[in-house]
DNA sequence: CTGTTAGCGCGTTCAC
DNA sequence: GTGAACGCGCTAACAG
């Protein structure tokens, strides 16, 4: 196959470790050998093989990157945030999806484990923290993305679910409606959890009667599990008049539901979704949803477990470097599908009627 | 660190290589000694150094997947159908994105030659075909996907992209447009060449006048590349009424452009995108556009890389290998975007004015 | 069925 | 400034 130092090594006429010194920039080499080395090795196209280096080394400079479903546009950017970090820098990213399926995940840490990454970072859930110990117990830098465990101390890139949730929710309250559906996915799920904490903490506080039958669980978070749940929330007797849904891809899905069953939106069914995904302007009907800065929270998800890999392995320096546990803020965007804008349309319509 | 072949070894009292025939599932071993091995692996949780393994045997059972952006929906779309393939076969892939840029592409084939990936699905741009050529020269398995080179006998994955855009310029003019816009992408790119040939085929089957006037290259396929050759296309005097995209993420930056501008689509300005991601059903005015199966499409362009690698590199296995050239359908789907439908609905409307 | 012996290609001491 | 020697952890012949 391809050239190796050895080759050089003979062609130039020098050792292997003086073609090694050349090939990464060491100092202690004569500049003329230097250049003779490298004209040798680009004549050849030389690679070097990054398999013996790291297993020399012990580093791959390769972390792993664990998506429920990268068509998902909302994982889509977080993982174009993960690899634009970890290229700028000389890391490489493997990428694995797991459609939320525990086994998938636990295959894939297994994997990367294997492939000796540098680091990984798990963007999914977990169906225990099991992993997640034996990462520790391993001393294998890991960064959690949109979920956190209460029971472990670790780093993690997250958004203010609880907030991001509670504050749809109370756009909706007060907007009129009592009768809020959530639909979301399962509930091992993290930020299933926090944002069905901030759900109720707002139905709460609006003295509204806990309404546990609106909440609607599926497996999956996409469109088509968007429109069962929400078939299933607008059977309840009272219909409610909204819905949360916990992503913006499950809101897709129930806008479809309502289309199809004759409902507008937002006049008979006000959507609230979450992530503000790119497309989410450009609906039929613009969605109201809560944005989080899903590429930034990528980034910095990855820068963090970059500096975790570099500030070495050994556990002096890691009390050195606090944690990096960071929360981004969660911002609602109110579009059309939430009827914020209702009122105002209908002044604008009466005017016109007024006017003509 | 973790534990290792040798320590299992000593610990079970037998050979390094037994301890590998054993958890290689080789055959010649005997049963109980295998068990024994097993066991010992899984209580120290052992995980086999597959950067050794890789050196040793020189396969890495890793792919390299170069994408211009992640973001875009339609390489999501192909990147999950690529890592699906690649998993169910015991194969991890390394991502990157390029942004189309011909030296980060350069870089990313360098940096995987250098990882040893056993093959690459190349996604992106070429400055030439230098990588190329030099990959057929290492005997490095690459399937390109959504490009082919004339001068090059390669396996590719593509789609009709002449017969999809032809179609797409056809159905437009057939609606009555006799000034059909084309915005699209750097002219490099294989498919922006295929589908600028099908629009101009369908221009000049119709008796149109060439309308080279009416064509606008940008650099990138974003939304924002959209919208600002939108309005150079929309500028020009008299201005064109219907526009064809190279693609989806570009037609949605058109129709941002159009309403900005006061222009109604399709009333104002017809609209017509291509890939069919899935998002373009649910836009303010869905998009008609030409589909192709993306996912499929990622599948199987995975499906003959490792069927290539898997036949091993020598030639004369190459030989009875057909190489893979796939071209999917192209198809047009007919939405609101382009109008088609703007007469029947002002005949219903009509209708209803006349029952009312 | 099992152990021995060589590498795989490179980093990393050490001497010189 | 340069070279020799060893080891990273595993696979792959070969013997036995």
């Amino acid at each position: 196959m391809g050239i190796t130092m050895k080759d050089i090594a003979r062609l130039a006429g020098v050792s292997v470790n003086t073609v090694s010194r050349a090939l990464n920039g060491k100092p202690e080499i004569d500049e003329k050998t230097r250049q003779r080395i490298l004209e040798i090795a680009r004549e050849h196209s030389y690679s070097p093989n990054s398999l013996a280096a790291s297993l020399a080394s012990k580093k791959t400079r390769t972390v792993g990157l664990i998506v429920p479903d990268i068509c998902d546009p909302f994982y889509a950017q977080q993982a174009r945030g993960v690899e634009d970090m970890a290229r700028a820098r000389g890391y490489t990213v493997i990428l694995i999806n797991t459609d939320e399926d525990p086994k998938t995940e636990l295959k894939a840490v297994d994997t990367l484990r294997s492939k000796r990454v540098d680091g990984m970072l798990l963007t999914s859930v977990f169906p225990g923290i099991d992993h997640v110990v034996l990462l520790q117990k391993q001393h294998i830098p890991f960064v959690l993305l949109n979920r956190r465990l209460t029971s472990l101390d670790t780093d993690y890139v997250v958004n203010d679910n609880i907030k991001g949730a509670y504050e749809a929710t109370r756009h909706l309250i007060r907007l009129g409606h009592t009768r809020i559906a959530h639909i979301t996915g399962p509930e091992r799920i993290t930020s299933v959890r926090e944002r069905l904490a901030g759900y109720t903490k707002a139905i709460q506080e609006a003295g509204l009667s806990i309404q546990d039958d609106l909440v609607f669980t599926g497996e999956s978070l996409k469109p088509q599990s968007g429109e069962v749940l929400a078939r299933r929330a607008l059977s309840v007797n009272p219909r409610p008049t909204a819905i949360f849904a916990f992503c913006d891809t499950l809101a897709m899905g129930a806008y479809a539901t309502a289309k199809e069953m004759g409902l507008m939106v937002p006049e008979d069914l006000a959507i609230v979704g979450y992530d503000d995904i790119p497309f989410a302007a450009c609906f039929e009907v613009p969605l109201t949803t809560v944005a989080q800065p899903s590429y930034e929270m990528g980034r910095t998800a990855c820068k963090i477990l970059l500096d975790r890999i570099e500030s070495g392995g050994n556990d002096q320096e890691q009390e050195g470097v606090p944690k990096g546990q960071v929360v981004f803020d969660a911002r609602l965007v109110i579009r059309k599908s939430c009827g914020a804008y209702l009122g105002q349309e209908r002044r604008r319509q009466n005017l016109a009627v007024i006017k003509g």
